[in-house]
DNA sequence: ATTAGCACTCGGAACCACCAAGTGCTAACA
DNA sequence: TGTTAGCACTTGGTGGTTCCGAGTGCTAAT
């Protein structure tokens, strides 16, 4: 493995490239403070530490520069811990001092205030709403030849879709089954609505409503039919201000997966609490392997993941960011927690 | 002004430098087929062209290239008329065939299908809501702490704010006072919402609740608040595509204006109805300076006018894009014209 | 009024030399 | 034996030169 000096080296290396995204030579290195090698010797290491693939150089007679593999190692063993400044404590206390109203709102200034405080792209994922209940369901006749289906669930989340009305059903009826439906559907898990309605309530709609069948159809249509991932994105024209997407090209291909919410959704899923920290190539997705992705996971009252997400250059402040998503996901944690309490 | 054959000359040497974005010289204009001149004549009428400020160069012996001025010309005198492929015609008249539903559904997909259309980047400026209307207000509680106010309008849009809800106030009182606003309110115009609530509604609840006072100014403050300007962008990241922004420092500050709403609503509010184009410098904003902003309006019902914007390069395929604009607002003031009179 | 001809200009590509920054290796050193 | 000094070698970048192509402006001929 890496003898200490080698480590300390391939850590210099990285903390200096992370800031000047320039290559770095014997010389400089040994030029700092608290190193007291010759470059002599500290060539020899950085041969060693090329062999072992921590390094790579941008042609024969250049600086060293981290390899994905020595970014990697970076995370892994030496994040030295970011302490914030006190400023930005600052910003994330006051965040989550205001009692909190709704969840959309948190999630969308948490993605807009990380972004201006790391200066990369912040990704936000809403939990999974399985354990997410019913609040209330309404139907608002718009015309005689549409409606608008409005559900609010108890996270505050509301979803609103409009539907064609044909003239074969009246407003009465419609009036009739959303009663029906909130009688006995508020406060079902939205992910159990469905069966709860074939087991509880067809039978009762039967009886009220001549045609229940077309009406049912029709709201079950406008409220079930897509499901909305939640997900919100800031800072994207952060991405143009890093020197490594000077290349117009690898700007333009991240632009294009970022606006595909299909896309990305999936790349934030957690399969496990914590941060993950995904570099370069190890992104399935071709357009981001020149660039790093650090997830968050947050929880919502009982095991539900949300995902809060850093995206930069793989050339990423790892310590800062990482410190950053790991205190904002504990306070919005415990800040969502509380909320669901009362 | 100009003689046929300047104005002929300037014609193609901006169809030319549209298509291709190079400086265009003498000699290939002089190689088209519709030109039956030598070289030497072109340069002459080149050399006026440019004295009149029509054309400039990029260097002293460089061809020409149109200047503001010059596409100023080219839209006022002699934008050809630009016929829609028939797929073209095809996806606008597929977008507008199928009935129409919420209005803000309609304002997303113009905003995405135009900008895959032209390659620019699309927007949407919603119609000014002097006459739209309450079609149905409604607070849901989310616990004891908060609830959420919704918001139904004529045009189908509907807007939800939460707000905290303190002890003192039961939801009891909360739910009186909504339904008294219901009562009396729907129909109303959005923008007389308040001082009808003034004239009509506040005596009411006094009689009814106690402290009627404070729900209703939570009711008032969660919904007429803010108002929300509904914008909406398409295709940003089309700007990278285009050559003028190989520099990035354009396109990072025509990404800045763009992501920042309240600086874009105004360049798109109309004050006469029909097709306007912005020029380069023509628009107030820096950013802009180097690009086109096309606007066209569309109305809805009573002389409401809402806006549809292409964003491109000077350089713009001003005739396609005038067409298309021209062709869309038309589909879609029809369509939403149909729409309200049922 | 139009055009042919010609001298002139400029940017871009190709080539060169040179320099700075870096490396690898060998031999000397503690 | 691990570290360092010294040196030859490599490479990208900079600046200068030349050359070429595409273009212009002007003058004189048609």
């Amino acid at each position: 493995m890496l003898t200490d000096r080698q480590a300390l080296i391939l850590q210099v290396i990285i903390d200096e490239f992370i800031e000047t995204a320039q290559p770095i030579g014997s010389r400089n290195i040994a030029k700092k403070d608290h190193i007291s090698y010759s470059p002599a010797t500290i060539r020899n290491d950085m041969a060693d530490l090329e062999d072992a693939g921590y390094l790579v150089k941008t042609h024969s007679s250049s600086g060293r520069v981290p390899s994905e593999k020595g970014y990697r190692f970076y995370v892994d063993h030496m994040l030295s811990p970011f302490s914030l400044s006190t400023e930005e404590m600052q910003v994330i206390k006051s965040q989550f001092n205001d009692r909190m109203i709704e969840m959309e709102k948190v999630m969308q200034n948490s993605a807009h205030i990380l972004s201006e405080l790391t200066q990369y792209t912040t990704l936000v994922l809403g939990p999974e709403v399985y354990e997410t209940k019913l609040k209330q369901l309404q139907i608002v006749p718009i015309n005689k030849q549409s409606a608008i289906a409005i559900l609010v669930t108890d996270t505050g989340h509301v979803e609103h879709r409009s539907f064609a009305v044909p003239h074969t059903i009246d407003h009465s009826d419609l009036e009739k089954v959303v009663n029906i439906l909130n009688q006995k559907l508020v406060g079902v898990p939205i992910i159990y609505l469905d069966r709860m309605i074939e087991s509880e309530v067809l039978d009762l709609l039967n009886q009220y409503t001549s045609n229940y069948q077309k009406s049912y159809d029709l709201i079950h249509n406008a409220l079930f039919g897509h499901q909305t991932t939640s997900l919100y994105v800031s800072g994207k024209s952060n991405i143009l201000m890093q020197p490594e997407f000077n290349d117009i090209e690898k700007a333009r291909s991240l632009f294009n997966v970022l606006e595909n919410e299909e896309k990305m959704a999936p790349m934030l899923k957690a399969d496990e609490e914590g941060i993950h920290i995904s570099i370069g190539h190890e992104n399935a997705m071709e357009a981001m392997n020149h660039s790093t992705l650090i997830t968050a996971t947050y929880t919502v009252g009982n095991e539900q993941f949300g995902t809060i997400a850093l995206l930069g250059p793989t050339r990423m402040e790892y310590a800062k960011a990482v410190s950053l998503l790991d205190v904002w996901s504990r306070h919005m944690s415990q800040s969502l927690h509380k909320w669901f309490k009362d």
